[in-house]
DNA sequence: CCGCCGCCCTGCTTGC
DNA sequence: TGCAAGCAGGGCGGCG
């Protein structure tokens, strides 16, 4: 599940590999998952033009077209982004769009679960207007962060997880940055103090800086635009360990659901 | 605006 | 051993 750490290095990988690069023509395999502009248009508006830089914003990879318009990928959970040398080697499986560039090379968008979305979007369109702030970015300060949690009644886990309000947090950096900041993931949001915020914020920032300087954390599926493992999966606190000793007290790591979604954490550190 | 819920989909795990 | 049911999860639309 590509997070902004994951989709940054993907990212990266994409710019060095494709920059440049004039597209020949776009197969699509299954029409869903290239949402617009729908059906065939989706393939002949992307013809003949130049992938000008590749950017992310949130956990979207972004393709800077030179015509102006971006081509915007969310990968979802099990998506990859790989480049392929040359048209003549295998698709990668459950391959649904392919990039084919002038020069014979491809770009593969694969993506199992079939959650993954290709959107063509204007120059003018403000296709993340939704979107929330970048943790990465200096917009993102303590005192910012303040401000967004006060009166808010829900666990600080699901606000973290929310796109809308901070762009790129997914479930294992949620985790890790709250067993980091020694905060209970169902705290409610509005109830934290001014130190735990502080706390959060530097963790945050910590926790997605040191995973991308890793290129990112692979769990189980995810790979890089060259198909190589992160490094950040080595590193992980709580993150998929119920029942292993917390690396700062020695308790037992608990899994528990919050929001739908498995949530570790440390009973006795974390509050 | 805010919070909550169900849906999408497939492969893996669990349980009988 | 074999099979079916259950589970996982990011974003989005719908609802109150």
């Amino acid at each position: 599940m590509p997070e902004l750490p994951e989709v940054e290095t993907i990212a990266r990988g994409l710019q060095r590999a494709i920059a440049g690069k004039t597209i020949a023509a776009v197969d699509v395999t299954l029409p869903k998952i290239a949402v617009a502009p729908p059906g065939r248009r989706f393939s002949t508006s992307l013809q003949r033009d130049t992938i000008r830089r590749v950017t992310r914003r949130g956990k979207y990879v972004v393709f800077d077209l030179r015509s102006g318009r971006r081509l915007v990928t969310s990968l979802r959970m099990t998506g990859r982004l790989i480049v392929q040398a040359n048209a003549a080697l295998e698709l990668l499986p459950y391959t649904h769009v392919a990039l084919r560039f002038t020069d014979g090379s491809r770009l593969c968008f694969s993506e199992m679960r079939q959650f993954g979305r290709m959107r063509l979007v204007e120059a003018d369109e403000p296709w993340d207007a939704a979107l929330g702030v970048e943790p990465l970015e200096s917009s993102f300060t303590a005192r910012a962060f303040i401000g967004m949690l006060s009166g808010r009644s829900g666990a600080i886990k699901v606000f973290l997880l929310d796109q809308r309000r901070i762009a790129g947090i997914g479930n294992i950096y949620a985790c890790e940055a709250l067993w980091e900041a020694r905060i209970r993931p169902d705290k409610p949001a509005g109830s934290l103090t001014k130190p735990a915020i502080r706390r959060l914020h530097a963790a945050i920032v910590d926790v997605l800086t040191r995973a991308t300087d890793l290129r990112g954390t692979s769990v189980d599926d995810y790979v890089d635009a060259e198909g190589l493992r992160g490094g950040f999966q080595n590193r992980l606190s709580v993150y998929g360990r119920e029942g292993q000793k917390c690396p700062r007290c020695g308790s037992l790591i608990v899994r528990t659901v919050l929001g739908q979604r498995g949530t570790w954490w440390c009973r006795r550190c974390q509050k």
